[in-house]
Order: structure tokens, then sequence, then C-alpha cells
DNA sequence: GTACTATACGGAGGACCCCTCCGCTTTGCA
DNA sequence: TGCAAAGCGGAGGGGTCCTCCGTATAGTAC
């Protein structure tokens, strides 16, 4: 049994490689494949990612159980696909920030968004990585999209002198990452989470020997 | 719900802090209950502790589903006793090594011992922290126990002069869970633990400025 | 506007799993 | 030897996963 592949991509685009012509997604294909998503973010959030139920998302996305398989032939795939959503939103929204007044409370607000899916992440992450292991192009991918956010982000935060100059996209991801992870375990005060970044925030900009 | 009480000690012993005269548990039930953790820890190392049947379990075990579940409300009080059972067993080797001959070869073999129950325990032991967290008594207790035994191997080697005096119990402990991590993750070769293992015999078996 | 077909949909159904419940069997004591 | 008490087993209800195939529809060609 090899691992299963892609189901096609949602937007009916050429594969990246792709060698067959490719016919585009039927419009009722795509409104589902997206309302299965969303379902499954839901699920996974409440659940976790090895226990939702896979009817039960059908369920919530108003689809037969048959249109998810089709879909996504297997919870593996679903992850996936969750995850990359989840990533290319950041993405978005880092590119969104990039165009704002302030670019510190850009960085700021991008990095909150950051903890929020930290919550949803943590329990794909570890469900990806046992199957996927670290080099997959999935997983790599994504952290390269990351960087990449975050680098612009900062930089453009940098170069209007609202945030300190000795601080690394690198760096920030991991405290991120950090936040997520001591947020993860109960008992978690509310707001927690908040003043953590708040924390950071302050940190990025006190400038040193300014 | 709360987390659910053990069920009663195999060995028919009054329960540690026990306040209601226990009757031992009659013949049937101690057979049973012990071809169930066998059984169990055969299913676990097969399909994982997370995924193993539990009704294959009951099957292997020739007994009733309902006998199962009576020794073992839950999955993970199964989980409890299987992990309890291998430190046990590992406790009572270690005894038995201390009678041998060659302190130096039982300590060694004792390592050998100790991996081989990694391959079992990691999977258990993720599921059983997962739940139980870092400090229940059962962790707490098996930890203790294996530290107990380490360092009375360790010590007899050492003071036979078999091996090096500057290395503590716990480095060793440590040093066996690694080469466990390391061997966990395909792809793994043949005898690549017991090599690693041999290594550290030969670091160990090094006396420095001897 | 109509006809046609590749594409997509839905859900019944089979296989498996978890867990409870309760009538039957066995054990061990008197 | 007789008799509770303790233990056993498995049917059955409810849930999940996944496949399969008859039905509906979007998009195209005319």
């Amino acid at each position: 049994m090899s691992i299963p592949g892609k189901p096609r991509a949602p937007g009916g685009l050429p594969a990246s490689g792709g060698l067959p012509p490719v016919r585009p997604m039927r419009a009722d294909a795509r409104r589902n494949y997206r309302l299965l998503v969303s379902a499954a973010i839901a699920a996974f959030a409440e659940h976790g990612a090895d226990d939702a139920s896979l009817e039960e998302i059908a369920r919530r996305a108003g689809v037969g159980i048959g249109t998810l398989y089709r879909h996504f032939p297997t919870r593996q795939a679903l992850l996936e696909a969750v995850y990359r959503d989840q990533v290319e939103m950041l993405s978005a929204r880092a590119d969104e920030l990039l165009g704002s007044a302030s670019p510190g409370e850009a960085l700021v607000t991008w990095l909150r968004a950051l903890v929020d899916f930290g919550s949803t992440k943590r329990s794909l992450t570890s469900a990806l990585l046992a199957t996927l292991g670290k080099n997959s192009e999935l997983v790599s991918a994504c952290g390269a999209m990351m960087r990449e956010s975050a680098a612009a982000l900062l930089t453009r935060a940098q170069e209007a002198g609202q945030v300190r100059a000795d601080a690394s996209a690198t760096d920030l991801l991991r405290l991120v990452h950090a936040v997520s992870m001591a947020v993860d375990r109960p008992p978690v005060e509310d707001g927690q989470a908040d003043r953590m970044i708040g924390l950071i925030a302050d940190g990025l900009r006190y400038q040193p020997a300014g």
C-alpha cells in the first residue's frame, strides 16, 4: 500500500508539474471542496486531528460521505488540505497587512493571528509529521511560506524604525511557536497568550542602544 | 468524567492503602488477567498502543470481550497494566543479573534488554503521558524502579573495576533512551541498535586516565 | 434553446470497533 | 457435597470507516 495521491488542486489549475491537460473542476465540486475544508477545520479544532469523525465532517459540510472520500481519499489527504489552506490564509493575511498604515502594528497583528493558528496547527502538525516525515514537500513548502511572510512584515517594520533591527524572522517564528506550545496544556488563563505576545511586541519595540 | 480507578491488583494482595479487607482474586481471574496482558503486549507492539483492537486482544487471549472490560475498564487501564508489567519484568531481570558472574556483562545485557523494551515502550509512553501527565504515580514509580535497577547494576560493575567510575545511572538511561529513539524511525539497518549499544558498552569499559 | 456526456453527487451497506448488560458457569469455602 | 459469590462470555446497540453504483447536473457542442 503506497501513499495515496493528492486529490486534484481546488482551483482547477493544472497541477504544478501538470503533464496531462487537466480540465478545471466543476463549479459544484469546487464549492464542495471548500465546504469540506471549512468543516474539517472546525472539526479538527474541536476533536483533534485523530479523533474527528469524517462522517461528521461530511455532515457538517452538508455533503454526502461519498463526496468527502472522492475529494480526500484519505484522512491524511484532508489533513494536508486543511494545513495548506491555513498556511495560505496566513500568507494572504500577511500580504494584506503589508499594505496597512503602521508596519509595527501590522507585524504584531500577524503574530497574533499566528498564535491563533497555532492551536489548530499543533494537532495537525503532529499528525502530519507522524506519517509524512520532516522533509516532505508540503511541510517544507509551508515552512518557506511562513518564513517569507514573517520576513517581509518584519523588514518593513524595521525599515520604518518601529521595531528593533536586531531581530530575525526565524527567531520570531520560533518564539511564537513556543507561545503556542506553552498555551497548549491546561491550566491556561484567559488572555495568557495575548499577554505573552504583547510582551514580545514590547520587546520588539524596544530599541537597544537606540 | 473522572479518571477511572485501577482494577484490582493482579496478585490479589490487599491494595497498598487497602482499607476494605479485599479478597484475593480467584484463580481463573488471575489467569485471565495475565493472558490479557500478554496478548496486549503483542498487539500493542504490532499495531501501536492507539490502534490495536481491544476485541482482537481478547480474542488472542482466548477470553471474552466482557472479561477484558471487567479487568480493564479502559484502554488506558490496559496500557498502564502493560507498562507496569514490562517495567517489573525489567526490574526482575536486573535482580537476576545481579547474581551473575561478570558484573560488566550483566550491565550490558540489561542495557540491551532495555532497548528491546524501548520499542514497545515508546508507543505506550506517548499514549500514557498524553492522558496521565508527567508526574503521575505510575510514571514516577516506574522511573524510580528503572533508576534503581540501573544504579545497582552499574555500581556493581564499577566496584568490580569492569566499568569506568565516572558514569551515572541517569546518563546511562538517557543514553539508552536516545538509542531507542534513534532506532525508532525507518530506515533502520538490521543490528543498528545492537551496534550502538555495543559502542556504549565499549565506552563504559574504557577507563579514563586508568 | 436543446441534447448529450463527462463529471460529480449521495447514501445504503458491509466490515470493523467500542462498550454494556445480563444469564450462565466456576471456584472455593463451609 | 452444597451453595453463594465471583467471574465469564457474547449478543446487541451505536458508532466509524470506506466502497460501490444508480442518479443528478454542469458545461459544451450544436
